[in-house]
DNA sequence: TAAAAAACACACCAAAAGGTCAACTTTTTG
DNA sequence: CAAAAAGTTGACCTTTTGGTGTGTTTTTTA
């Protein structure tokens, strides 16, 4: 029993590294620009140790984006009809930053999926996507019916917080020149998360 | 002379069918995955007629970017004094939102380059950026100190402007998905240009 | 402790792709 | 109209790279 652990974490210890490896590569050389190699270097074992955990390079980078998907749906944040629209958007704004300044990588694997056609993602994965919309729009539909917001589109609102956090994630590098440093530091998640906060819920017209 | 016009038109139509081939080959491959081969029989012409041209692949990612990057320039905007910052922000988002539109594909290609670390974009092209958000950074400044708008650090507002007008280049497949539609219609450039206006204008608190 | 299973790793192969060359055609020039 | 310049193209070469095969070592099992 004690045995059977050891190459368990072996198993598991060989594959995070290679995913781990991989995501970095995918990233920095795209799908058919990272090699296996390189994700074996990167990793620090053979090419064939790589190909022994993995069937091929697809499989790898199947798994890379299964891993960034679990991510990006746990980093989601959720909308609860009770919290009201304020207290909701707060919520999922501070969710949304944080995920993008502690995995602004996951982010990157997703957006670049994204604007290559998504070509590797499953039609569920889309579906589903539509139908999260399309529920947490109805909740914010619902606030605006009950007079507890203006009336903004749902839709639209949704992709402005998406994009709007993301961004500090997918294009680290160009806010970074931006402002004129290398790396983000602990108060920018605050301060981004209150310049946001704020921003979109005056937007909303839920503060002055 | 008119016979030099035939050449010279041959060169200026050979380049031009070659630009836009590979444009969406580097879109849907990304750098690597794009082969020359493709890109010549996207553009109807042999592979060796498309390096006659262009002295290697990397020629033509660079002419690609190059064209990306006068098109993001073209269609950045303006961000005038003298237009005070509720006619400014408007103008500076319907040019945004209008090169969103109608020029999806400069939007992605600038989109992947910079995700992927830039690796292709000379510096001056990041100090040029540096150097334009600080301009137009201080003219905000001007506005606040002004009294004619109120504290909202400026920086920040313009990377929300650009997030959040570009998204709608760069995250097309999944925003059509989301909207379970295939194509936008000249109607979404319109809606969407008074949803970002109403939204950020209100959000800088010029309208209520 | 010995056999089986899992992990490791070198050497190799075949296909893909970037790029060159040399011959040929069309266009320009004077 | 003839020579030069520009454009076209198939064949070929070389490097890269995904993937396999085979033998070895380590770990597990009973």
């Amino acid at each position: 029993m004690i045995k059977k652990n050891k190459t368990k974490n072996i198993r598991a210890i060989s594959i995070k590294k290679i995913l781990s490896a991989a995501q970095d590569e995918f990233i920095l050389q795209g799908y058919k620009g990272a090699t296996v190699q390189a994700i074996a270097n990167n990793a620090d074992m053979p090419k064939a140790n790589v190909l022994y955990y993995f069937k091929n390079k697809e499989n790898i980078y199947h798994a890379v984006l299964e891993q960034t998907l679990n991510m990006w749906d746990e980093g989601i944040g959720e909308i609860l009809p009770e919290d009201g629209p304020k207290l909701a958007i707060e919520k999922f704004i501070k969710a949304k930053v944080t995920m993008s300044f502690t995995n602004p990588k996951a982010s990157k694997i997703y957006a670049m999926e994204i604007i290559q056609g998504a070509q590797h993602l499953q039609d569920f994965t889309r579906s589903y996507l539509h139908q999260w919309v399309q529920k947490k729009s109805a909740i914010f539909q619902c606030w605006i019916d009950n007079g507890q917001m203006q009336a903004i589109d749902p839709v639209n609102l949704i992709l402005l917080i998406w994009s709007s956090t993301q961004h500090y994630a997918d294009f680290d590098n160009q806010i970074l020149t931006i402002m004129d440093r290398t790396n983000y530091t602990e108060d920018d998640i605050t301060q981004v998360t209150s310049f946001l906060t704020d921003f979109i819920l005056r937007g909303c017209g839920l503060i002055k």
